[in-house]
DNA sequence: CAGGTCTTGCGATTGATACTCATTCCTGAG
DNA sequence: CTCAGGAATGAGTATCAATCGCAAGACCTG
């Protein structure tokens, strides 16, 4: 089958190599938020052929190309998922390290509002939440 | 003169070093956001022998001690500033990389509230606006 | 002022990411 | 279908921020 972000890449005109395709594929499949290693290890059951190097050129091109989304969420190394059809945040849970996606109308239109009170047009904005279970 | 951060450090019980209280000194007059690259320049200003690892160290202690707190605006480099009495979030200038300081009741409110629907207690928070000066 | 502990400096190291370059792969013109 | 040339790849190396290990030094406490 044709992944969604493989879909994306022909309709954007991103030339469609064998490794941009496994890379594709990985990432499609994948309903978290892999880092470079984790990705890597994800691409390498596809093809264990494809290096690392090839691995972080593709994920660039993709995120220039808006087909993927790069977070980082405050551990130094990068994460990433498809690109969402709508914008959400995240949570992240102190204790498993899970990712929780939200969205929340009111606090984006809060974000845009707080930036053009300071006289600016907001281009990206990045939201996390972090805390722990509450235990009752 | 005796430094707010020099003065927090007695407060709370942190051995008082020659070369912690430079950097204390080097933060307190520091009126932005320095990365350790900065910060370096700074303190070898006050005392040309202050090694970066020290620094290194010495902002860790500082803050796990919360005397003063640690930003990521994405760039791969920490920033630094003085703990604030009251949050506040930040605003990225794209085009200039100058860091603005805002506050917003409304959306700190919201985001404990986005945290407590998700069923979680909120233990941090992190809330960056990239933007571009309106241009009119 | 002796002993033990905390701190420092320095150089080496790590971890994440980017770059280099030789090789291989596509693609579009003939 | 074939081939030339630009684009992509793999492997190794470079870079940059941040951390570590260790030996030397500073600092308390009795």
């Amino acid at each position: 089958m044709t992944s969604r972000i493989e879909q994306l890449c022909t309709d954007k005109g991103v030339r469609m190599t064998h490794q941009r395709r496994i890379i594709a594929q990985a990432l499609s499949k994948s309903d978290d938020h892999p880092d470079v290693a984790a990705l890597h290890r994800r691409v390498l059951e596809l093809d264990p052929h494809i290096s690392v190097a090839t691995l972080y050129r593709t994920l660039k091109l993709f995120e220039d190309t808006g087909i993927i989304e790069r977070y980082d969420f405050g551990d130094g190394r990068a994460r990433f998922e498809e690109a969402p059809e709508e914008h959400h945040d995240h949570l992240v849970d102190m204790e498993t390290g899970e990712v929780i996606e939200f969205h929340n109308e009111v606090l984006e239109r809060l974000k845009a509002k707080a930036a053009r009170e300071l006289g600016y047009d907001l281009t990206g904005h990045r939201l996390e939440l972090y805390g722990v279970k509450e235990k009752r």
